[in-house]
DNA sequence: GATGAATGAGGCTTCATTCAT
DNA sequence: AATGAATGAAGCCTCATTCAT
């Protein structure tokens, strides 16, 4: 009656591969991994692999779900802990816990891009892409929105062309990144120099 | 014994070849174009294709190489010009012609990136890109430098620093365009927030 | 400016690819011949094969066309020729030159069946099967007519029903001999009685 | 220490298991099913369904072989009950209770032929398809020769010939309804032709 | 007995590139 | 130079069957 293995370590597996999975698209990119990569990288059969995940794309976006996931987990914790210092928050979300720039980029990154543009053509693709910016958009765009709300932040500029300028800035950076090394883009102080605008156009005097 | 054709006109029938596959990558996108629909678009045998560019990677570099070389003399052409007023030089190499944000972009970006990003891992392509990056860069630092220099700009900030954040804007954008309908980038609004950037980063004030 | 061999030999390189791929499928039947076994039969690599025919259905399908128009063919000639004699007409149709029943039978057909069984879920298969059931039914049908108007055949029965009931037996013939062993079948038996039936029904009194 | 389940049950679970089946085998023909379709329509888990069959070769015969045994249960009884009208229990066997055509088939028939065709290159399922023959044949077998015994038909013809021709037509039948649309085939006309042979055969004159 | 995860052979197709003519 | 037939590596996906629990 009871499965050969418990739904615990199901769960498991399939983290497994994910996990596996995760590794091969940072180290070859998206177009580039081959199920063969994942399943040798994942110690899986073909068939197994495929009972967990239909097809690349399939196990893709279930990396990216999960990324997603987490991060939304991040934010909404934040927002509700310390709701009054809304600039913290924004640097935080940009730039992980310690809330200030630094050369940490997401690994995966490139292969997000690469996912995105090589598939920008395809209806399903192009929309669950939407879907992700929309998501991403609503939670700069609340913060700011709040921040103005608040009075902490100047509400010169439209809040959500806002946010969109920090997903492209951050969005920019991760592709220079993704295709230069290191030492050429800079991420730090280009980083410095986006906050240092950021405040400008928010009106946020002294560093948090 | 002269060459059965001109040498006119074989550099006309790879101007065309060039011609047609700039459509289709345009299209399809690099990686899902294939040499049979550049075969088709361009009228040319499969042989003949070949004959021109050793492979896809090779005609693609020629459709760059080409498109690098016209902004590059329009750029000297600029500066040449009219090298009292930076400002105007610097809009004018960001949004062309007018010197002012509009929506047009680049049709053929996304391809770039796609092309960039998924070859990041290899050397190739990455010095290649890393090159087309230098490029670029050099150009807006001489015009950065050149108004600090002659005073127009405040040197606040490192001349390269800001360079560099005026690809990273541009490539966002292009690669948010890539992925996103019209309607979702607002790349006018955004160009226009960006400009905003620029003008206190380098304390120019009023200006067009 | 001429492509490197003569469309002859094309021509001939499809002819005999395809006459290879006969040989296989009377050897294997329609489902379990693969692409494999026909490149290997007849000598070409997977690509070359492609080029010729899209898929294993392509393949198959333009195996039966040649068949249909070769039959198509001798009908018309035949029909032509001797106008008067519907029923040796007829009698050669359903058993070829001789014009009796024999043993020889298409060692395609068994192939040919399966191809229609398999695929009449799928709507392309079974509209294409449907036309060729109606080109043969017509010529049937046109034979029998042509000999009641011009009073060889009785017009007791519908001709056109008889058609059907000829092409149904022809059909089982060909199931019963894909299946069982030459002996069990008696087609050459079972033939000749079917063969005293049409000539009760259609009135015709002696031999050919 | 006794089983589990009874042995009752389990017999109900195979017969439940078959049932399902058959409606799968219906609807996708014997090729196109798969393991899992079957597993899913008899709601049991993939090694439950091998523990009863090991095979789907396995499972489709034993659907074969009830299919069979019914028939043979029914032929059986008719025998004995009137043994002096034989040609109404011919027509009974041709055609299921009322004894006459009309455009009821055996749903499975398709699935029937597939098997058979598909497999012919199979010692196995050749030697099985040869079995069924001969039980079907003998049925129709025995009630001629009884009939031309009792004079009740004529014995111009071999009864064991006749009754192939049954096979044959009824094949041939269940073929083009497998393939062609209801409307196309004309079962019940047909049918009735083919009874009129028979008649002719077997000098039976007005009857039913 | 039952479960369903795991296996891996087997097929299909696409495409960049080569090369004889 | 030009042609386009031919090549074959590479990927993708399906499914019957096994087997540890």
């Amino acid at each position: 009656m009871s499965p050969r293995v418990s739904k615990e370590h199901l769960k498991q597996r399939r983290a497994d591969i994910m996990e596996a999975a995760t590794s091969v698209f940072i180290e070859h990119g998206y177009e580039h991994t081959t199920m063969k990569h994942v399943m040798e990288a994942a110690n899986v059969s073909r068939g197994g692999l495929y009972q967990y995940f239909s097809n690349k794309e399939d196990l893709f976006e279930a990396i990216l779900e999960e990324g997603l996931s987490q991060e939304a987990e991040e934010a909404d914790f934040s927002l509700e802990e310390s709701a009054s210092q809304h600039w913290t928050l924004l640097m935080e979300l940009m730039f992980g816990e310690g809330g200030s720039p630094d050369t940490n980029m997401d690994p995966l990154a490139p292969s997000k891009l690469e996912f995105f543009i090589t598939g920008r053509n395809d209806e399903r693709r192009r929309a669950y892409g939407e879907k992700r910016y929309e998501i991403g958009l609503s939670i700069y765009d609340e913060i700011i929105k709040a921040g103005q709300e608040a009075g902490e932040f100047s509400d010169r500029y439209d809040s959500e062309l806002l946010a969109r300028s920090i997903i492209t800035f951050v969005d920019g950076l991760a592709l220079d990144h993704a295709i230069l090394p290191e030492e050429k883009v800079r991420v730090k102080e280009q980083s410095e120099l986006f906050v240092e605008y950021l405040k400008m156009a928010l009106d946020v005097s002294s560093s948090s």
